[in-house]
RNA sequence: CGGGGUGUAGUAUAAUGGUAGUACGCUUGCUUUGGGAGCAUGUAGCCUGAGUUCGAUUCUCAGCACCCCGACCA
């Protein structure tokens, strides 16, 4: 992509009521945009980022055998008010104009819509297990957004629900969405801990938090270095300077930010929609399911935190809005136009600063954005390109072939 | 939802009871091209409403917005 096609601009000042990295830098990059507290839009770059995240995250649910589809924003009343969650205060509730009363909320979670939905295609234990995911934009009303897109009343959201006929299988399949999402969050350049977790208001089983330690989280875990242990002070059994209870370690306390959770449902919601198969038995018996979430939009702004530097963003490579960031300081610029089209016939996501501005200009802009590999076209360089990795100081001439 | 704070140009900020200045950006022109270039030029602003006052961007109150602390947080 030429920079020139972009709509955004870079900005040297950060707003002043961005507190956080991932908000001052993001925005300032043209990343995200805030339309109101805790409302963003995904600019152009932004949302690059975006779906380079949710492809990581639709790869590893495949993997698992999970299958995505889309569920309605609009949630009707009805399915709330089946397992008594209507009035739960983080929702919104809607009407059309001119209706006397609220219709549908709209939705922060798909349990009851997904248990319903799965109620008229299940009906024997042949038909299990399976498991399905979306992504989507879900809605809290949350009484004080804050950290820029770390804490919305809109966000983007993958949740995964499953379905099983028994303990054992539920348990099997907790335990490999346990290992998919170590996956994403590698793979997404995060050290992430599983972390052993309460339930929350409906469920009073212990579940698993996946935690990124960071000074912006909000969450206090405490954790083993050495074996990865980890509990969340809400049920911890351990404290900071105990022996860790699996391997001696010692304890530390952490704050960091959840960006996914996994929990058991039993078959609360099941129980509530009437969602049975017949068993291999004759008897009819309740579906036991689980819920696996991954905020996406908070995934982006942790990696935000994570990797950057007084310069700017520093996107690991598998999440970089592009690969190669190309930079011409030549007059004529034929040649970055040869490289990039080359570039481009390979395939190689480039984005070309094709601006008539000061070389400083687009050095600087080029380390906000953060792309992972800078090339530079310069009379200096004659026929070479110069390469560098974003983050490093190394510097080291090539040619096309070395950026693909 | 409780407490506190802040609203000045597109952005970041300054001053002021007598209608506002700077920087960045943006326009135009010339010169420039390895760390957000130089000179010139033009552009653009006091959140909304009420009150006090001869006069309010400034003081008071209310509203709204945003931020922070706490509570809450599938």
């Amino acid at each position: 992509m030429k920079q020139s096609s972009l709509f955004t601009k870079t900005s040297k000042t950060a707003p002043s009521d961005a507190v956080s990295a991932n908000a001052a830098l993001l925005e300032r990059g043209g990343f995200v945009y805030k339309n109101s507290a805790g409302v963003y839009s995904y600019l152009p770059l932004g949302w690059r980022v975006i779906r380079k995240i949710s492809d990581i995250v639709r790869e590893e649910m495949d993997a698992i055998g999970s299958v995505e589809m889309l569920m309605p924003a609009l949630v009707d009343k009805k399915y709330l008010e089946a397992t008594d969650r209507w009035g739960v205060d983080v929702g919104y509730r809607v009407r059309g104009i001119g209706e006397a009363v609220d219709a549908f909320a709209l939705g922060w979670t798909h349990e009851e819509v997904l248990t319903e939905i799965v109620s008229h295609h299940i009906s024997s234990y042949r038909d299990l297990p399976f498991s399905a995911y979306q992504v989507q934009t879900k809605f809290r009303n949350e009484a004080r957004a804050k950290s820029g897109i770390l804490r919305g009343k809109e966000f983007i959201m993958k949740d995964m629900y499953s379905f099983h006929a028994t303990q054992e299988d539920f348990e099997s399949f907790y335990e490999k969405s346990k290992q998919a999402y170590a996956n994403v969050f590698k793979r997404c350049g995060l050290d992430a801990y599983c972390t052993r977790a309460a339930g929350g208001a409906f469920t009073g089983n212990i579940t698993h938090e996946f935690q990124v330690v960071s000074p912006v989280g909000e969450d206090v875990i405490y954790v083993c270095p050495k074996c990865r242990y980890a509990e969340n002070k809400e049920v911890a059994t351990v404290k900071a300077g105990d022996k860790c209870p699996k391997c001696m370690g010692v304890i530390e306390e952490k704050t960091a930010i959840e960006v996914g959770n996994i929990f058991p449902l039993g078959t609360k919601y099941a129980d509530a929609f009437n969602l049975t198969f017949t068993a291999e038995d004759g008897a009819k018996k309740p579906v036991i399911m689980g819920s696996y979430g991954i905020g996406i939009s908070r995934l982006m702004g942790t990696i935000a935190e994570i990797h950057h530097d007084e310069a700017g963003l520093v996107w690991p490579a598998s999440v970089a809005p592009f690969a190669v960031h190309l930079l011409d300081f030549t007059k004529s610029g034929t040649a970055a136009k040869d490289a990039y089209e080359a570039l481009q016939k390979q395939g190689v996501a480039v984005l070309w600063d094709d601006r008539q501005t000061s070389a400083g200009d687009k050095l600087a802009t080029a380390d906000l954005l953060g792309i992972p590999l800078r090339a530079v076209i310069s009379e200096k360089t004659g026929d070479k390109i110069e390469i560098k990795k974003r983050g490093s100081d190394e510097v080291t001439l090539g040619t096309i072939v070395d950026l693909i």
